[in-house]
DNA sequence: TGAGGCAAGAATATCGATATTTCACCCAAT
DNA sequence: ATTGGGTGAAATATCGATATTCTTGCCTCA
């Protein structure tokens, strides 16, 4: 007895539902949507995005283990805080990993992913025109293509999971757009070119001087305002 | 931090069933008695833990996150499975974080995390006349007490997520006996007295080589027998 | 004989309903 | 006035049932 409509979206696959509605709630925290601390409903969710009570509770579940949100034994779910020291523990973990990860990734370099990084940062710089989401995507390849040769799986996952901690603040701050104005190109095209040419050092270092630069950035806002 | 599984304990109320699922299915997978790779069918499990379908599928999704269960979308959860690629990217992982936070706890002692660490070396000593898992615990116990300090929380989980992955090939290969006995103590012991006196080159040298004594030791395995 | 496809059976994903638990508020008693 | 206890409302955790999807084995047709 039962009808859905968007579930007969022609041949080509659905996801299960379970996986829309993480990816649904994911963007949704990262970009601001729900705020921090902000608690999460399951009655709400359940209207607000047309699915079922289990498909969101697995999804909560996943995203628990992003360190997006947290549950609490009997009580729930809720949007992870923000904090200070949180901000500086993902900013640091994230140079120490990126560092690890970028060195093993050009260490073992071909042309293939040569072009891939190229193409990746082509596709960026491109996207400036568009909107946040659209960008912080691309921004998100290009930095994820640059580790993607790396030792393993584990460690691209790490990395994956702290880029989007760390992109949530830049949301929550609602600097996506001076970020996107900064000069920043500059930054990304040096990072590039050095990965493209061997030279992990030098890659290093302008990866990480292009995050704490973001990073700073970001801190001052703790010392302004908001930011309960 | 885990009692007595029968849930009466005095006053303090019973956990949700999904946090119990959680914890046996977590063990039964690091202890192997679910088999890598091995397929996880609602069905049975939920005979086999007395349960729902619902607290099962909730603690397979948070196994998920912990890289020891994987979801394959629409056809459901099996026990991540092993190779010498995955065993080898958890012990270059493992000792890259543990330095990392060991140094940082180091740098923040005091004396009553001192004590703690005394304590829970003494305890491990102590449970090595008990069975295995008794011991792995506070084994386990012992060394995350060493990271206590380190700067925040997400390094600590993921150094006790990298534990966990970790002991769960030392149960498969069925050599935990085998390393109980092995002059594992002066090791711990050495880690111990440097991390106390403050002297963390040292202590991360003791840690290290005895992470990498461990993992060599399991390395070889791979070249002989099984390992499917 | 082999490839392709259909059908039955099994397992998963999801829904709706219920039993517990928690939370917030009010009232009484000191 | 403040604390303690109790009550009702809201939310969660869990269960049982159903719709959907995948798998496997068999049968037909070239």
């Amino acid at each position: 007895m039962n009808f859905d409509p968007t579930k007969s979206l022609s041949g080509s696959g659905d996801q299960s539902a379970t996986h829309r509605t993480y990816m649904m709630l994911r963007r949704m925290i990262v970009t601001g949507v729900i705020g921090p601390g902000e608690k999460l409903k399951i009655e709400g969710l359940r209207k607000r995005l047309e699915t079922g009570a289990s498909p969101i509770r697995e999804a909560l579940s996943l995203l628990t283990s992003d360190n997006l949100v947290e549950r609490i034994d009997q009580r729930g779910f809720r949007a992870s805080p923000i904090s200070r020291e949180n901000f500086e523990e993902i900013l640091g973990l994230r140079c120490a990993l990126e560092d690890m990860a970028l060195r093993q990734s050009i260490a073992k370099r071909n042309q293939a992913w040569e072009e891939r990084v190229v193409l990746s940062h082509h596709h960026m710089t491109r996207g400036q025109g568009s909107g946040d989401e659209a960008f912080e995507d691309l921004h998100k390849a290009f930095h994820m293509t640059l580790l993607e040769l790396c030792e393993g799986p584990i460690l691209r996952k790490f990395c994956s999971q702290l880029y989007d901690l760390n992109i949530r603040y830049r949301y929550l701050a609602g600097q996506s757009d001076q970020y996107k104005r900064r000069d920043v190109s500059s930054e990304h095209r040096d990072i590039m070119d050095a990965a493209i040419s061997g030279d992990a050092d030098l890659a290093s270092d302008h990866l990480l001087s292009h995050y704490r630069k973001t990073g700073a950035f970001l801190a001052d806002l703790f010392d302004g305002t908001e930011f309960s």
